[in-house]
DNA sequence: CATGTTTGTTAGTACACCGTACGAACAAAC
DNA sequence: GTTTGTTCGTACGGTGTACTAACAAACATG
């Protein structure tokens, strides 16, 4: 199960950034560029030979052929035979992703009551899911918690490791430390809960620890369709968002980017947070409280179905409000929601995407979309797996 | 006059954005890099010797002076001398930008009346001013009268130019095409106002046309000491805005981030716009509006007094509900006002920090910043300037 | 004056990509 | 069956970039 060859980490995840500004740039790095470039073009191609790949990237058959024998004894690339139709010249040899050759390993430690983690293919597939309840569990219980759901999870792939991603609630920082989640009690010492290096050092694998609504918004992109400019709001216990930015993850000045659950939406007042202001967006959006209020309206009766849709419909208004300066500041594309779908999918979504329609500017976000998550519940888990694609492989 | 050697354009607004999904790399790419390594080092310490680039850079002394060799021939670095302080060992050649050798022209389309240019040097600083009356010139006349403004900063150049920057209202794309300036009759045309290619085609020089508020937010990023997660709100007659993410400008989707003149604030209604909707923050926060307001609250007056700085203050307020779910999502670190300083500096800024502040979560924002910018009526001339010479130098 | 330090250059090496050329393998046409 | 043209993948030589090693020049310091 050794992956030590697999550590080239280039773009995306492992950087931050695209490019910090005062860093030297050698030929190696354009080799390294190159190489993900190969494997993106494959990995999105699903299957094309060496002269395709040429082709599609630019660079000569030459030089693909030289990163291909690269690729492929890493066995990261693998030749799947001759192309089926019958073309004149020589029968090409087709390439692949070796698909079937690594798996990574996704967790997901977002919901109140339970981590979740899973085994997952290169396409981002669950093979393998396993669940932990939580149990209250905080500090350096819920690390340990982690670090053991971590170790079965390595244990149950059946393939070399890529490596391990996690998203964990609260701020993470670059380097896979979690800066504060306060629902986990991290961090547990005062300067931050280091999930990735702990991780590291007990699995020998690669880590990389990001937030949990970036992680989804990364999966949206990555295996969603999500465009490049795109925001992904998640609800749940709280309220949070991730941004993809140009078809790059956002994470802000102090890698607080997309915690709005805790901005005040509307001039009218609301109801009284925990946080100690009133009307912020998890008052109106967070499922405990649309939960409590849909089962004080009742059921069955005309009326309370009335009730139960305008309080759906309030809120939606309310996460509109909350979005259209976002959305008109940043131009985005599209808008989507993760969350249970019972209470997002309908009265608030239609709701929430007439309210930004009637805010913005039709001339310039006239063709926003607002849609749901396809990805349903595993989205932070394939994120995390995104994360590690893009870190490992430069795929995104 | 000749720049033919200076068209290299290496990162920053020539490319739009750092890397292109599919595009490969070559080592001239890394090359391309490293000079602008040098140049921005050089840009920002002032004066360093070729060794001193090595220690900056991490480059070698022998590929720091192969670099400036080649900079040299092209004029954009000149020795001046050997360094001052007596230290051990052979004495330091000093280098720095040939700054007193290139001069950049910046134009600012954003006024409603005149069009302002200026001929600057490469720090930023204004060497000669022109400006030129509207007289309500629209379509084929703007564009005629901005041809000709071109022309005449050109002539009053006094050493080679680096190259044209202009800030126009409006949407304007990659290319420099203004694709909607309703006030100035852009596009005259149904495709879309190349002003870009017209200017450059009239002058035979590199030409860059942007928005004038993401201008505006470059020249508070290169010039005005601004973070590199930054907003600037442009106000004027209308409201602007312009996004720095990371060092890098943001242009959106469709090249609209920033526009949130339009955007409905609150939830209390507001007046009515020109653009039919109710309560866009250009109806509280625009100039013709304010000043209105002002007149009308009459003046000397104790009572005058208290109504002037509350209409200032309700602006104020206006836009930190408009901008708190914008700064909680891109956790920004620092805001910047551009515009009328009597209006906007004092009651109004109070009022939007105090907003702010209040509308948003202090553990992740509390030590945003919010200020008026230090660059007064040349700021956009100057973020002109900015984006030639990060397009031509990649400095930023 | 001898010694050590710093600077900038020369010489040689490693790496990455390109252009050209070539053999291999096939389809189509005769 | 042969010829022709096409496509594929590889071999070779060349160019560009940056690196290491070595060195002469110029200076401060003891």
């Amino acid at each position: 199960m050794s992956t030590a060859e697999v550590h080239r980490g280039s773009s995306g995840f492992a950087n931050g950034r695209a490019l910090r500004p005062s860093a030297k740039s050698l030929p190696e790095h354009a080799r390294g560029h190159n190489r993900s470039l190969v494997l993106q073009t494959l990995y999105g191609a699903g299957t094309l030979s060496r002269a395709d790949l040429a082709r599609a990237t630019g660079l000569t058959r030459v030089t693909i052929s030289d990163l291909v024998a690269e690729l492929m004894v890493e066995h990261l690339i693998v030749e799947t035979g001759q192309r089926d139709e019958a073309r004149p010249g020589k029968p090409a040899t087709m390439l692949d992703i070796n698909r079937g050759g690594y798996q990574i390993v996704g967790i997901d430690l977002s919901d109140y009551a339970v981590f979740r983690g899973a085994v997952l293919d290169l396409d981002g597939v669950v093979l393998e899911r396993v669940e932990v309840p939580l149990d209250g569990a905080t500090g350096p219980q819920a690390t340990a918690k982690v670090v053991a759901l971590a170790e079965r999870l390595v244990a149950a792939a059946s393939v070399p490791l890529l490596g391990i991603g996690v998203g964990s609630p609260g701020v993470v920082d670059l380097s896979g430390t979690v800066l504060s989640a306060p629902n986990l009690g991290w961090p547990s010492n005062g300067a931050g809960e280091p999930l990735q290096a702990t991780l590291a050092a007990a699995t020998g694998l690669p880590v990389i620890v990001a937030n949990d609504a970036n992680a989804a918004a990364l999966a949206e992109h990555s295996f969603g369709g999500a465009l490049s400019d795109m925001m992904l709001v998640k609800v749940g216990h709280g309220v949070g968002a991730g941004l993809i930015i140009g078809g790059t993850p956002l994470f802000g000045s102090r890698f607080a980017a997309g915690e709005i659950g805790h901005v005040v939406v509307g001039t009218d007042g609301g109801a009284a947070c925990a946080c100690g202001k009133v009307g912020c967006l998890e008052t109106w959006l967070a499922t405990p409280r649309l939960d409590a209020a849909l089962a004080a309206a009742g059921d069955g009766t005309p009326e309370a179905d009335a009730e139960r849709e305008a309080i759906l419909r309030c809120a939606g208004e309310r996460l509109g409000i909350a979005l259209a300066p976002v959305v008109g500041a940043l131009d985005l594309a599209e808008v989507v929601l993760s969350g249970p779908v019972e209470l997002l999918d309908g009265p608030l979504a239609e709701a929430a995407i007439e309210t930004l329609r009637s805010r913005t500017m039709p001339t310039f976000h006239g063709n926003l979309v607002l849609r749901m998550t396809a990805l349903g519940q595993d989205i932070v888990m394939r994120g995390a797996a995104a994360m590690v694609l893009s870190a490992q492989l430069g795929v995104s």
